[in-house]
DNA sequence: GATTTCTATTGATAAATGTTAATATCCTTT
DNA sequence: AAAGGATATTAACATTTATCAATAGAAATC
């Protein structure tokens, strides 16, 4: 079952076996359904989740409208960081577009383990680190980049993940409307 | 001269006076002048940087121009956080629009204290985490708000950063550019 | 203090993107 | 297979924002 879990941290850290003993036994598993919700807006997030299986999208309204600003897949987390790192209550929503199993770890449960061993500081900090990583890259494609140019690093990037993806929720992250992604579609594939 | 940098530090973790003498003798001081770089682009980023004095901003060049995707001020760190943490060569400049004076830890020494004691780890993992709620809220404000709105949340929230740069630079930061912002401020100070 | 350079504003026009509405396509469910 | 609902495309038009050009204002340099 933690085979996946397992080979991600690998690449992080070092667990010797009494590590993962001790971390395996505070994990627990959770199943949803495709339009189902792991998290609503206004809910504190309790835990982050390692996707094991499926598709999900992190959104958040904005003028009674709903607005997907990420997407998490298969051996990614996903989670509410900041409501989840400063345990108060959140904007955003987690939503699976497929059926989703996660495997799930709680704050308290990672505030022990931290205390415990300097490797589980470790690894947390490695994990932020990555974090930090990946959302300043975001951060950057959304300052430097035209509509357009996201569109076709996402093809190039996540080409994978646009086939499971309905157009309307891309169109919402790259922040465009569905017209206007499908004109660039249009325009792109050759007039 | 480490008063403002341990504050800092005191209001994430809790330090003895063993772990400030480590900590301390790790530190470097640098002083540059307005309008010189802390780093360039092309280079790979040796170091964090608490700001003791001055402005800096953080800049990358799109399509030959110079955008300004950031700003940091007195008791804020600065650094290109994504070739610090992968040691490659990175994107970005970190200029000094004011006079700047800079207190440095490298990243050989940051990772020469994570395995000394797990406080430091701690801290380090701390410091990423208030990363990510920061970069997470800026990515969200940038996903969900017109130029305008960023703008009026800028004067809110950073009212006296205001003062102290150039309004072109704003703008760049804004995402549009000198004259509509320039017409924003007119539309908004009452035509 | 005059000159020069950089910065900010304004107006006219162009380009990009959004809005609305109609139609077409695809997917479920029966 | 038909019906219904969701999703995607297309077109006409509106709005936002950028571009270009000219001018005004501010700040640095001599």
């Amino acid at each position: 079952m933690f085979k996946n879990i397992k080979n991600y941290f690998n690449q992080l850290i070092t667990f010797i076996e009494d590590d993962w003993l001790l971390f395996e036994e505070r994990l627990s598993i959770i199943e949803i359904k495709k339009g189902d919700y792991l998290l609503k807006e206004g809910q504190t997030c309790k835990m982050v989740s390692f996707i094991e299986k499926g598709l999900v999208r992190l959104s958040c309204t904005i003028d009674y409208k709903d607005v997907t600003t990420g997407f998490a897949t298969e051996n990614e987390y996903i989670s509410d960081y900041e409501s989840f790192l400063l345990q108060q209550p959140g904007k955003y929503n987690i939503q699976a577009i497929e059926d989703c199993t996660f495997i799930n770890i709680s704050y308290l449960d990672l505030q022990y383990l931290y205390k415990q061993k300097l490797v589980f500081s470790d690894a947390g900090r490695k994990i932020s680190e990555n974090l930090v990583i990946i959302i300043s890259h975001t951060l950057t494609a959304l300052l430097t980049q035209t509509p357009e140019e996201r569109y076709l690093e996402l093809v190039q990037i996540k080409s994978p993940l646009l086939q499971r993806v309905p157009q309307y929720m891309l169109a919402s992250y790259l922040r465009i409307t569905p017209e206007h992604l499908s004109r660039i579609r249009k325009k792109i594939s050759g007039n």
